[in-house]
Order: C-alpha cells, then sequence, then structure tokens
DNA sequence: TGCATTATGTGATTCGAGTCACCGAGAATG
DNA sequence: CATTCTCGGTGACTCGAATCACATAATGCA
C-alpha cells in the first residue's frame, strides 16, 4: 500500500452501470444542472459512468492530466495538497451532489489538487469531449458554472483572509459555523475530526483540540459523542472576526 | 477625508470619452476578449465608459451591490479585505489588461472586496446588463471567463496552500518569483514595497524586510534603488518549497 | 466481546514571528 | 532645495502556537 503523509492510500476504482432514470433524477437535483429541462439533464445522465471508490481510495492526483467531471453521489470526498513533507491541506470536503474536476475540463491545465475518498464513495463521472459539447449547446450550463465558480473563489477569498487576520481558535470558530445545520441547536452537518479540522485551517491538532475545549467550557458548543452542536451562536461568531 | 485603515482614500471618480477604436484595439490584447473577432469586440467596445480614478480613490467597496465589470486601461489597482481593526490583506494587484468586478456580475451578489487604485488609472467600465447580453450572445466570452476564473481559482487555492505551508521568509520567495520579469536577471515587473508584500502574505513589515535582507545577504536577490532582481533563481525556488 | 485502531485531552518546552521603538535614507513636493 | 513623507533596517521583548510526550477514551472490527 502507497501512503502519502499520514493516510495511507489505495488505488481500487470499479466501473458500473446504473438506471439511467436515477440518475436523471439525482443530477436534477444537483445546483449546476438544476435550471436545465429534463431532456438536457437526460442528455448528461446518459454520457455518465458510476466509479465505486473504497475509503482511502485517490480520485485524482495533482499533476494528473484531467480530462473528467466528477459528481458526488454518494460517500464524501476530501480535496487535498500535499507538500513534499507529507503534511496536508484539506481545500474541501464535498458530499452528495458537490462536484469537481472542472478546472482542468476548462482550462485543460493538469489537476490542482488531489481528491481522495474519505467514505466509500460513488462518482459519475464525465469526459472532457462529451461535457464540453453539452455546454456548448446550453449556455445554461455554463452559467451554471460560472456561478458555481464564483462561489468558490469567493470562498477562498475568504479562506485567505481568515488566515491572515483570525488566531486558531478564531478559524476554528469559522469553520463550526461554515458546517453549521440550519436550524438553532442543530448539530453540524458533518462530522469533521480535529486532526481534518486543523489541516483546513493550517493549525495543529493540539492547538484545535484546545481551542474547543475552551468553546465547550464557555458553553458556545456541545459535543456529545464526538457530535458537535452550536450553543450560543452569537458568541461564537464573535469569537471568529479578528480581534479590535 | 475617510480612512480604511493605514490608507487614505479619495472618492474621485470622473467620466470621459474616448476614441471606440482605440478601445477595441485595447480591448483585443485582453484575455478574455482574445479569442473574439473585429466585430464582436467592437459590439463590447461601445458599452464601455472609461472612468479616471485618482491614487488611493475607492473603486469599489465590499458589501457594494455590483453590477459593474472593469477593465485596467492605464495605472494599478489593488484588491483588498479591509479587517474591522484596520488590517488589511491584499488579495491582489492588478495591472493593465487585468479585470475585476464579474462575480458581482454573475452571481448578483454583494461585491466581495474593496478594490483601491494605488496609481492614477483609467477603468472601462461594463454595466451588468449589456455584459450579459453580450456573453449570452457568444460563448466565447463565456469560456474565457470561466476559463480566467479556473486561473484565479488555482492561484487562489495555492495561496491558501502556501499560507499554511510555508514560512514567512518562504511566502517571501513565493511573492518574488510570481511576479519575476521573464528572462534570467531581470527585475520584477511590478515595484513591490516591503508593506504591500507584508500584506499579501500576512506577515509583518519588518518580518519581510529581514526575509529581503537575508536573501540579499545570501546572493538569491540584489536591489538597487528598491528594484528588486532575482539573481539565484533555483535557490529562491528551493526557499519557496516546504521545508522536508 | 476483546483487542487494535483512531480520536481526543493536557502539560512542558521551544521557536517563529509579531510588536514596539527607534534610526537613517530616499523620494516627493511646494 | 529644503523639508516632509514614505520606505526600509535592526534590536529587544513578548506571545501564540507548534512540537514533543504521554494518558485516556471511543470506535470498529475480527
Amino acid at each position: 500500500m502507497v501512503t502519502f503523509g499520514t493516510t495511507p492510500l489505495r488505488f481500487t476504482p470499479s466501473t458500473m452501470s446504473v438506471s439511467l432514470e436515477r440518475i436523471s433524477d439525482f443530477l436534477s437535483t444537483v445546483p449546476l444542472f438544476r435550471e436545465l429541462d429534463r431532456a438536457a439533464v437526460r442528455g448528461f445522465a446518459e454520457l455518465t459512468r458510476e466509479q465505486k471508490f473504497a475509503k482511502n481510495a485517490v480520485i485524482v492526483s495533482e499533476g494528473d492530466p484531467g480530462d473528467a467531471l466528477y459528481v458526488v453521489r454518494s460517500g464524501e470526498v476530501k480535496v487535498l495538497l500535499i507538500a513534499e513533507d507529507g503534511r496536508e491541506v484539506i481545500l474541501d470536503v464535498l458530499g452528495i451532489g458537490d462536484h469537481f474536476g472542472e478546472l482542468s475540463l476548462i482550462d485543460g491545465r493538469p489537476r490542482s489538487a488531489h481528491v481522495v475518498a474519505t467514505q466509500p464513495s460513488g462518482l459519475l463521472v464525465l469526459r472532457r469531449a462529451d461535457f464540453r459539447r453539452q455546454v456548448e449547446q446550453s449556455p445554461l450550463v455554463a452559467w451554471g458554472l460560472m456561478v458555481e465558480l464564483s462561489r468558490r473563489l469567493r470562498q477562498a477569498d475568504g479562506t485567505i483572509g481568515s488566515l491572515i487576520l483570525l488566531d486558531v481558535p478564531g478559524r476554528v470558530a469559522k469553520v463550526l459555523l461554515e458546517h453549521a445545520g440550519p436550524g438553532e441547536g442543530a448539530p453540524l452537518v458533518k462530522q469533521l475530526t480535529h486532526q481534518t479540522i486543523s489541516q483546513m485551517i493550517g493549525a495543529s491538532r493540539e492547538t484545535v483540540s484546545r481551542a474547543m475545549a475552551e468553546f465547550q467550557e464557555k458553553g458556545l458548543i456541545s459535543v456529545q459523542r464526538r457530535i458537535v452542536t452550536i450553543v450560543d451562536r452569537t458568541a461564537l461568531i464573535a469569537r471568529s472576526r479578528p480581534k479590535l
């Protein structure tokens, strides 16, 4: 088994075919395709293959010539950079309905990051040529893609800002808020380990642990069986701002 | 005079009209429009107004409802976040041919950052509705826009990576390399003050100063009359990598 | 169910880099 | 061309956070 840094990686893709109707139904829930009519969605659905990946399987590697777009149908994947010394920076954690790989598709350059399954996952794969043809025929998809890229760019700029302006507890507060469920007192959407959080915000696992202990102690969050719930959203928001 | 943080800001826009031919010629050198034929470029040119801004003039403010795209025709502007405590994070420095403001144009959300002129500048302004109509008519522009957004996203992810993985001297080395002129021994493209560099990489002015002193001492760069030249590119690249 | 992982909690120590406080050198401007 | 500004250089001190070193608690398989 190959290992990159601390994560053991397995290479085990496998292809299977799934009902076209199910795929169409699923795709029409994805923001990127939501504006399209049934026929157009079906057009895309016909071009996909579903590929299954085991936990820790490498889906794409930085530097690869990328020529496919992936939509997460089940499971969870992380997008990450791996430094030469093995340290990992997690740029994003993607769940059902999220997609990745469009950058290489658009500009033809190599993949800019690794993507690894954090759970057994099923991904819909769309090849470059097929995708491009569809996009050229339907401006709606092009627009949707631009909206998605804009969202990510805003998010990335926000991340750069918080890396520079916030201390570690502030950055922890920010990730917690970003992954908060909708209502008051709802638990976080995803289960994030301290390790994962630390790799998302550029901190050590220990410091994240201490920050969360502090938040718990002060009643900002509560943790039960490793499930985090935001108790005092206002205070947490205050903690996620630069100190004056 | 209003001041945000340490930068004194003046609000002094003024509009003038310029020859359509000149504008067309200029626009056709901008990557975003490069693929278009003369007629299409002219279509865009007709929709622009040139606006002049004095040094330190605020062009757009974070939170504004943005409905225009700007192309830098002359001068230089910086894209920045301003924290409540006045600290500034410089996300990008844009020169002639660069453009900004497309995010709000695409997703209709408020401006995500401030843009301030660092030099007296002339900007071509394209209003949202006009731009959108043109984009819908020419898929080439849509594609070009996606290519540009991809480039920025890759750049932003790279920045996040270096903020997390590199120490301050490493990040300084990286900016220097990114602004290096093409040939060996050519000076940097832009004149960056230590202050500016420090705000781009999230460091203090003093630490940047010390890092550059070290680089000079070790013969990696040379500085004459505040103009930086890269002497030993290889060593500088080595310094811009995570240490093992 | 019991053992092997994997995740978390905490102290002690070290260190990179921020902050503060100046200094001198150039540049810009009236 | 003299005087402000702005920019860059450096020492001393402080502090947040990384690191190291274990201890303990959950989890998940076999």
